[in-house]
DNA sequence: CATATAGAGTTCCCTTTTGGAACTTATTGG
DNA sequence: CCAATAAGTTCCAAAAGGGAACTCTATATG
């Protein structure tokens, strides 16, 4: 199988992965949550190859991440935002810092910490269950799938 | 910049995604949350090459996400889990399966839906910060740079 | 004995993607 | 005229991915 036939896979981890499981993909869309939008200061900042930024741009513009905006005529130059769409990848990057800010250490501290703005500390991220309250764990939620697959278990 | 030179950004988006922002490395991570553990299930299932699952294996074997275990002797076969580590991405699936089911639409419905063990409803992710119980996103959070933003020569 | 199955990989070869650098195009400013 | 700005393209070599066959240990079958 090619990566390619994921978007249209049954699951939606596959599903979701065949938009943002590229490399550099998500690191795109980090630049645009921090307010960065043009072409130019993203590929400094990133590093990324020009080549390789155009296409990641294409992409999420084509599955709807990002939309591209002129921000002035003669000669036109476009930026780009996140839509809603975009937007709504929030909790994953912030599930993907605080991950890899207990797990994936770095010598000194981490160059980029979340802090509520009520409060000015940094925030401790939780997923829950808007209709229970309840904590999401392994052990509080199950996947079920409708077709059906051999037994589980972490 | 190459990709693999990610492993000791700065960032944490960038440490994060250096060890699962690879091609098929959160879907090999699914199947460990789905109770596949063997080579040849993981392989028929996602369709993948049996060359990149290897790699890929080993590689979150060496990140710390898996733990390679024998669950045989004469031949000695081994089997995949997830560490701590491991198990700690259970958010970031969690918000990806959201994300896809509610952003990257199927014809006909999802295959796979999170259900909360108590109540059997599906359940509906949200993170909150476990400090102050907000709601998390781009209005109650804000990123700090403890660095200021490298312009790419330091 | 020969053969078949199981299961975790490896090897080989070809195609696709990525990395690096230079080039293009439109326009302003000296 | 020449340089600068900025969003891309183009070209080529290197790395990663896709497909299929093969290895290696051991059990089971005829």
């Amino acid at each position: 199988m090619k990566w390619n036939e994921l978007h249209s896979d049954a699951c939606p981890v596959a599903r979701g992965l065949s938009v943002i499981g590229d490399r550099w993909t998500m690191l795109v869309v980090r630049e645009c949550f921090l307010g960065i939008r043009r072409f130019d200061a993203m590929q400094s900042r990133l590093g990324i190859t020009r080549h390789v930024l155009a296409d990641r741009l294409r992409t999420l513009e084509a599955d709807g991440v990002l939309r591209r905006e002129a921000y002035q005529d003669r000669p036109v130059r476009y930026e780009y935002r996140l839509t809603d769409r975009g937007k709504a990848l929030y909790p994953i990057l912030v599930s993907l810092i605080d991950w890899a800010n207990a797990h994936v250490p770095l010598e000194g501290e981490s160059a980029v910490t979340l802090l509520s703005r009520s409060t000015n500390q940094p925030i401790a991220p939780m997923l829950i269950d808007r209709n229970t309250g309840e904590d999401i764990t392994t052990r509080t939620v199950r996947a079920v799938m409708n077709e059906p697959v051999p037994p589980q278990d972490g």
